[in-house]
DNA sequence: AACTACATGTAAGAGGTTACATGATTCA
DNA sequence: TGAATCATGTAACCTCTTACATGTAGTT
């Protein structure tokens, strides 16, 4: 996963490792974390395998190691972002969506669309599993296990959402928030910018 | 984790190494994932430290190895449980949670409540980096990066929702989906139960 | 007789994290 | 001049996953 996460993130701007995590941090931060332990020996990897060189910049004393992608590298960031990806999480999935800005539109809304319907499909397993612990049980002594399955169920059937709208290119806006603090997404906030 | 989720899974019953595995993944398993090769040497541990113990039950021409938890194993269990978790991932808060029935109502509202604080700082973060997301580019070449930022924020709000809900006990069935597709959680199917 | 589920493990290795070690540059 | 940030790395360790290996019990 961190491979193709560089791979992306040097598509277009050739950076050092230090950038690199701080651009990963700001941007798929959220879903993913990388440290410097696991980028430099990455790093060296890639520049073994040929997907990423290595230029030496002078910079007054010292000398930064400035990594750009190469042909071979962006083929297979490319074959990473084209692969139907086989029942992983949504991390790694969001990791994916992050980079389809570089990708032809109708491709983007290929991906989403495939992705979506192995959610239809799992949902209908948690309704299953929904089914049993309802059933089985008097809702008291179970109140926090089944609400453990409510949030699952809640957060997918949120990403389904999402999914609906992404994938034609949808107005970002109309990805409400159920309930709860509503502080942040209002219509009269984003049209400020 | 999984020590502790074994632990909290052997509370009440005692199971073979095989059986903890399929209530794991019936229980839990929305958020965490449990192979035979992590289970097994785990409760070889876990023996050794004195915080399960494994009694032989003869089964025809086998040997069953059924585990039970000590008291030491119990007060590690409880520790963990008490714990405040610092910045963990929400699946960690999650795996907590579903043990939270064995734990007295007024805790379980103290843990939500400091999780939910935690949430709340957090949002800010998200909403701080949403305004130099949305100034900073045309809307254009950044679309999907955008779609993850606000695919996060729905997530977060959602969670903030739903502990508001859960702390208090309240009831399951208000935490509605936002959009999309809504079978599932309506009232009529909950009801037949 | 064949298949599925029960049941227990091991070995190799992927894929990280944490802490350590070092030093330059920039800015207040 | 001191602190923060820039910048690069290593070593030890941890936590699992995958695949392998083996065999029993129940069911069709």
């Amino acid at each position: 996963m961190l491979e193709f996460i560089i791979l992306g993130t040097l598509y277009y701007h050739s950076l050092t490792g230090y950038d690199i995590r701080k651009c990963v941090e700001g941007g798929i931060g959220m879903f993913y974390k990388a440290s410097y332990g696991s980028i430099y020996p990455l790093l060296g990897r890639l520049s073994e395998k040929g997907a990423v060189v290595c230029t030496d910049e002078a910079q007054g004393k010292r000398t930064k190691k400035i990594y750009s992608i190469t042909d071979l590298g962006k083929r297979e960031f490319m074959t990473w972002l084209e692969a139907e990806d086989t029942g992983d999480s949504i991390e790694s999935f969001m990791a994916k969506v992050f980079f389809f800005d570089q990708l032809p539109v109708e491709f983007a809304y290929e991906k989403i669309s495939a992705y979506e319907e192995r959610l239809l499909e799992y949902q209908d397993n948690l309704m299953a599993k929904k089914e049993v612990f309802d059933k089985a049980n008097g809702k008291k002594d179970f109140y926090y296990k089944l609400s453990t399955l409510y949030f699952g169920i809640c957060k997918l059937q949120s990403l389904i959402g999402w999914c609906e709208t992404v994938k034609i290119g949808g107005d970002l806006r109309t990805l409400q928030v159920p309930f709860g603090k509503k502080e942040g997404i209002t219509d009269a906030e984003y049209s400020k910018n």
